[in-house]
RNA sequence: GGGCCCGUAGCCUAGCCUGGAUAGGGCAUCAGCCUUCUAUUUUUCAGAAGCAAGCUGGAGGUCGUGGGUUCGAAUCCCAUCGGGCCCGCCA
């Protein structure tokens, strides 16, 4: 029974209103609120009259015990026996289903990570395949059908300055480290070297050249070291427990989009200038121009990123495609959106870039040439090593292999928290002793919580559902209460997680739900409380916590672990 | 010069799209609960210690600034300041 959608009936039919939101009041004044202000202006009489005629009028309305005129709000007191047995009720029912709709058909094709095959991932890396994952999860919840996908940005000069490197100083070595950070390490040495040789950037551009025409010797060398970069790359986001159904390679069909840029020209959507180089008009969309082939006939990123568009739509046939890429990035999206547009791309409107912000270090910007970066291993090893230290303080007799799958759990889990809890859109300072605390507002305190419910569930051994249902009207402390309040609204935070793109709101959604149930763990006894209904209806309160937060993790692609 | 984004306590952050009742959290800090120790025959009381993945409470706020719209603005509009990102042949 959906309560507020009572509610919302029985308002309707007697203020005649169509459109009209019910407010959350503060602490203690009730459930939902119905603020009389837009009626007052209609009626030309005071708020507070009509939020006492109101109460009046509206006589019972079915699951709520109360209402209230205060002021000018209409209060409602929601029958909280009604309520904890149908949300508990659900939960137990719907299990990891509990808060996803209902399947649409609709299929959502989702890109992130895009890596460059010259070095390794950085920390800017972590927040954008934590995000892309997240999102991708909460789509899902949504009822679409996600396509995951990943595109290797793995031609240009930036791959030729590793390969100069390599020629001249690798000795035709294979990795003795791990491979993608072999690869990075002479792209730093190329930048190191160019300072004092600056013909290696001419002999950089002569190799791209030689690339293109496809001289053997080159492309043999960048087989090579792409495969060791990709290689790097893959234990790196198999650690994230990240998978791709498909990787897409710019090297493939960089050069298929000038068919596209011809055609666009033949029809005079697109124009040429005076030096040769086609160009699209975009300054009537409040866009600068853009350039879609060279002067000397080459392609842009650009024009392979139209291609791309294209291709993926022929492949998966979406009906909706996300961009997760950084937001230095705006400006290319939107000429590209606008740009399919033009050209009369079927999917246009669908198309969204999900833009976050720079990840930040306290000393300023991230250089990946001057080598002062996060780099992504190196961070997940140290939170994994941190959480190993926190769980060797609590548990003396672990065999190895259980301290290092807890502390995998638990590191990456503080990890993905920490990157996932502030909205996408703002710029964050990564600081990262801060970001290693387990204290406040993390991943491991929600997971801690997990534990803890996973260990009460434990000692009950089984218990008769049926019993336990019908002795749910036991529950009316008021941490009983305020955990059964939260666990009934967690379906609308996932909509609206999914929705805006923002798993930051699943994140404080958690902490909230986390930071009522350690009141209710330490106010109410489960396994130790002489009322056997209470006892059982305790019960189902904590197998519906330990569920929701099972549930909300994994839409942040965070493991819950039964103990820590 | 132009475009986009951000600005909420010492620090971090929610709320802004869809305007309403005391602006929610967290870190750090202070006071307790709690654990251990000291003294005491024991309890109370007292004192000390505690990097404490737990709880409660206190303190901490010009919602960058100025105007406007509105009965009502953190929220909408305009201007302005500060920070970030970007701006036709890089990716």
């Amino acid at each position: 029974m959906d309560i507020q959608l009572n509610i919302k009936r029985v308002l309707s039919e007697k203020t005649g209103l169509r459109e009209f939101i019910l407010e959350v009041p503060p602490e203690g004044m009730g459930d939902y609120a119905f603020p009389c202000f837009s009626l007052a202006k209609l009626r030309k009489q005071s708020p507070s009259i009509i939020a006492t005629a109101l109460a009046q009028e509206v006589g019972k309305i079915a699951g709520v015990s109360q209402i209230k005129a205060v002021g000018p709000y209409v209060n409602f007191f929601v029958d909280t026996t009604l309520l904890l047995t149908y949300t508990l009720n659900s939960i137990l029912t719907a299990k990891e289903d509990y808060g996803t709709h209902p399947k649409t058909g609709k299929k959502v094709v989702s890109e992130y990570l895009s890596p460059n095959t010259n070095k390794p991932l950085h920390l800017g890396h972590l927040r954008n395949v934590s995000l892309g994952y997240s999102i991708s999860r909460l789509c899902e919840a949504l009822g679409h059908k996600v396509v995951q996908v990943n595109l290797m940005n793995d031609r240009g000069i930036h791959i030729c300055k590793s390969m100069v490197a390599y020629k001249h100083f690798g000795n035709n070595k294979a990795p003795d480290i791990k491979s993608d950070h072999f690869v990075g390490n002479y792209y730093v040495l190329f930048n190191e070297k160019s300072k004092t040789h600056p013909e290696l950037e001419e002999e950089a551009q002569q190799m791209l050249i030689a690339w293109e025409k496809g001289e053997k010797e080159i492309v043999d060398l960048w087989r090579k070291m792409n495969s060791w970069a990709e290689e790097g790359f893959m234990q790196t986001i198999r650690r994230l427990g990240i998978e791709f159904r498909k990787h897409y390679y710019e090297s493939k069909f960089y050069f298929k989009g000038k068919k596209v840029v011809f055609e666009g020209l033949k029809q005079g959507l697109f124009e040429k200038d005076e030096t040769g180089a086609v160009l699209v008009k975009l300054e009537q969309f409040g866009l600068p121009n853009k350039v879609l082939l060279r002067s000397d006939g080459t392609s842009v990123y650009m024009t392979q990123d139209i291609y791309l568009a294209i291709l993926k739509h022929k492949e998966w046939k979406y009906d909706e495609s996300l961009y997760v890429v950084a937001s230095e990035q705006n400006m290319h999206f939107q000429q590209l959106f606008k740009i399919l547009e033009i050209i009369k791309f079927p999917r246009a409107e669908s198309l969204h870039h999900i833009s976050y912000g720079m990840v930040l270090l306290p000393e300023g910007k991230m250089k990946s040439r001057e080598g002062n970066v996060v780099d992504a291993d190196e961070l997940i090893d140290d939170m994994i090593s941190l959480a190993q230290h926190e769980i060797m303080i609590r548990w003396k007799d672990i065999t190895h292999e259980e301290l290092m799958e807890r502390a995998r759990i638990i590191g990456i889990g503080a990890l993905k928290f920490h990157l996932l809890k502030t909205d996408p859109l703002k710029d964050m300072v990564f600081d990262p002793k801060e970001s290693i605390s387990f204290d406040g507002e993390t991943g491991p305190y929600v997971q801690y919580a997990h534990a803890r419910a996973a260990s009460i569930l434990r000692k009950i051994g089984r218990t008769n559902g049926k019993k336990m249902v019908a002795s749910l009207s036991k529950l009316h402390a008021p941490e009983e209460v305020a955990v059964a309040k939260l666990l009934a609204i967690y379906p609308d935070k996932v909509t609206a997680a999914a929705m805006q793109y923002k798993p930051s709101i699943i994140a404080h959604y958690l902490i909230e739900l986390t930071h009522a149930f350690s009141s209710f763990y330490h106010e109410c006894p489960v396994l130790d409380v002489g009322d056997e209904e209470l006892r059982l209806a305790r019960i189902a309160l904590v197998m519906c916590v330990k569920q929701v937060q099972k549930n909300g993790l994994a839409l942040l692609g965070i493991e819950a672990p039964e103990v820590m």
